[in-house]
RNA sequence: GGCGAUGUAGCUCAGUUGGUUAGAGCAUACGGCUCAUAUCCGUAGUGUCCGGGGUUCAAGUCCCUGCAUCGCCA
């Protein structure tokens, strides 16, 4: 069998990014599992790099888009290895080979009668790059960008995708596969029971020159995905090439769901318009939140994968990444979420299990597998080698339908097992007794070969651990080699291998190394802000004397109070302490005017101060608060157990 | 506004075509072991399966309705 499987080309406005990371480790890990079961495979991806975008952005930089372009497809090729990635072909936009198979596709979509010229016009917002409609308008301004769009009116090139709206709604109903997960097939599907418009696939060379001419008309350059999603077919050497007839019938394509709209309406169309058969399958992934909140450059919260790589190793972040997420649905990236699952999925499951089961067979069988005792395999036995035989019918279901985190739940099943497994047949009481010597070999026997099939559907996750598990089994290249399910039978592990006891795989982390992978720098005047400040608070979550130290808790008098207008919670205080402050402070709800004037509290004297209500405030005051089992707040202002000149300070 | 998805233990999630006392991992508490990376094993749990109604001998699962969150479309 043979498999083609394809990331979406990266945008080349921005450096990699953990969602990047994680569509090409999906990628990767795929061509590895489909290796594993004997395919040929071709993997790739890319960078897409023509456009508006990148001609400003090069522009800021002060060289040009090609320059510019190569520096940051450079930023994704090189990322990849470092996260064990092993693409078979990595395309460029604007290779020449590329440029001219758009173009002749192009031509040929134009021959048919496909394409036409006409006008249109409209709001065009340079910032989206494109066209936007009267309804997506907000007071006459896009929406993203806040600015107010350009009335433009241009002709330009229309590809006719209306003509294959109705094919492309059988093609998905007749294959139900097609797009998945289902709920992107939904939406598509939805989506299209509306009358489709025709694609607008070309700008005037006036407003744009960074991309790939019109054959049939010098004036006007191609526009993003008659550009883009071609390089499926051009990365395997479309048209003639012995690649291509290979693996185009079996072109799987992964993407984020941002992108689903072009993979599963403009390309199928344009596929169909181009006389090629339809692309085997889509796999649509969702997003990667970070703790909880979008990821974005404005907040500053984007995730390097270099950096995770750094402190993890690029095979506890595949782990993570393909573990935590269920595929199709959004995740949510934690330092503590990835510290967790490296410490007891690896570290104490895996890790610690090769690590005891070596030990033993060093120990008690001189490093090499021993020769079972037929005699004494038990029932306990005979339930892990089907426990290990359901979890590869699993495992590879599972991983063929792109539900890693399935695949990996049924392998650690397994691993759960076998540390069960030792425990109850305590191989250090077996070797006590010589009598028990031929059961002990079978209990070594059974460890050693189920670490050689953990290794083995391992590899295509953690590509450089399951090698470290095969070498320390003495079939570093036996394992290599293997092809499910061949390999995955039991007895594959000969006696007398030599086993070489290594370093610990997943050495444990210490509560330190779980420091937050570095953030996206801050911008640079956040930054001198940053640098300025000491570390706030340790790991354990104390703060330092002087760190505390630098709080300046005052008393102070109230001397006047007011309702704050239009807002129910604030009131404005007038306080001494000993100069007159003006603080407001949220407890209307709590305490009236009257009841607050004459009263001794304590004050934060050196807070930043803040406008609330368009009145600023000089500090805060501090006061308690609880909530009562039907939800109800109480709020109790501080005090000083006696009396006391106002501006002395607290500690 | 239309369509769709999601809502299950403190957290992250499994729960097949409706079928015994609703599960796993993590976290928590207690106990055990010593081969092992302070690891591993055992025990203990807690649940208004989002609310309300309905179908059925039987509903986390099917139907209706409401709420919340999210996505797509307008």
């Amino acid at each position: 069998m043979t498999t083609y499987i394809t990331t979406p080309i990266y945008y080349v406005n921005s450096t990699p990014h953990i969602g990047h990371a994680y569509t090409t480790i999906i990628a990767d890990t795929y061509s590895r599992f489909r290796r594993l079961c004997g395919d040929d495979v071709r993997f790739q991806t890319g960078t897409d790099e023509h456009g508006e975008k990148i001609v400003q952005a090069a522009e800021k930089e002060g060289i040009g888009p090609r320059e510019y372009a190569d520096r940051i497809s450079a930023a994704f090729r090189d990322t990849w290895p470092l996260l064990d990635i092993a693409p078979d072909h990595f395309i460029r936009t604007t290779n020449p080979e590329h440029i001219k198979v758009v173009q002749d596709i192009l031509q040929k979509v134009y021959d048919q009668g496909d394409i036409y010229f006409s006008s249109y016009s409209g709001h065009y917002c340079k910032g989206c790059e494109r066209f936007l409609t009267e309804k997506e308008l907000v007071d006459g301004k896009c929406p993203d960008h806040l600015t107010v769009p350009d009335e433009v009116s241009e002709q330009n090139y229309f590809f006719r995708m209306s003509k294959y709206q109705d094919w492309l709604i059988n093609h998905i109903k007749d294959n139900p596969d097609y797009i998945t997960p289902e709920r992107y097939r939904n939406e598509v599907l939805s989506f299209l029971s509306e009358p489709l418009e025709d694609l607008c696939i070309s700008r005037p060379c006036s407003r744009l020159t960074w991309g790939i001419p019109l054959p049939f008309d010098k004036n006007f350059v191609t526009y993003v995905w008659f550009d883009a999603l071609i390089n499926y077919l051009t990365g395997i050497g479309y048209p003639d090439g012995a690649d291509f007839t290979k693996y185009w019938s079996v072109a799987e394509h992964i993407v984020a769901k941002d992108i689903l709209k072009p993979h599963a309406i403009y390309w199928p169309t344009m596929i169909q318009a181009a006389g090629l058969p339809p692309y085997k399958k889509l796999h649509v992934h969702g997003y990667w939140n970070v703790d909880e909140t979008k990821m974005s450059k404005s907040i500053g919260n984007v995730i390097r994968p270099g950096d995770l790589v750094e402190e993890y190793g690029a095979d506890t972040v595949r782990y993570f990444l393909l573990r935590e997420m269920s595929f199709g649905r959004d995740a949510s990236f934690s330092k503590e979420a990835i510290f967790e699952r490296r410490n007891s999925d690896l570290a104490n499951d895996i890790g610690n299990l090769f690590s005891r089961a070596l030990t033993m067979l060093a120990k008690y069988a001189d490093a090499k597998v021993p020769q079972m005792d037929e005699a004494s395999i038990t029932e306990e036995d005979r339930a892990l080698i089907a426990a290990i035989e359901k979890m590869l019918a699993e495992y590879t279901a599972c991983m063929n339908g792109f539900e890693f985190h399935r695949a990996l739940q049924s392998v650690w099943e397994v691993i759960g097992m076998l540390n069960r497994f030792i425990v109850t047949n305590a191989p250090w009481e077996l070797a006590k007794e010589a009598a028990n010597a031929g059961r002990l070999r079978t209990v070594l026997y059974f460890l050693a070969e189920s670490l050689r099939i953990l290794a083995l559907v391992l590899r295509p996750v953690m590509p450089t651990a399951a090698a470290k598990m095969a070498a320390a089994l003495g079939m570093e290249e036996a394992l290599a080699k293997a092809v499910l399910p061949e390999a995955g039978r039991w007895g594959g592990m000969q006696s007398g291998t030599a086993l070489h006891v290594g370093e610990a795989l997943f050495p444990r982390l210490e509560k330190k190394a779980a420091a937050p992978a570095a953030p996206e720098k801050p911008k640079p005047q956040v930054k001198a802000e940053k640098k300025a400040e000491p570390a706030t608070q340790d790991e354990d979550g104390l703060i330092s004397f002087d760190y505390f130290g630098k709080v300046e808790l005052r008393v102070a008098e109230i001397v006047a109070a007011e309702k704050i207008v239009k807002a129910e919670k604030l009131l404005k205080l007038t306080v001494n302490a000993p100069e007159e402050r003006t603080l407001v402070a949220g407890i209307a709800k709590h305490y009236s005017p009257e009841e607050l004037i004459g009263r001794k509290v304590i004050i934060v004297a050196n807070l930043k101060p803040a406008k609330l209500m368009g009145i600023a405030s000089q500090g805060m005051v501090l006061a308690a608060k609880e909530k009562d089992a039907d939800g109800n707040e109480r709020l109790v202002l501080s005090a000083v157990a006696a009396n006391i000149a106002v501006g002395s300070r607290v500690a």
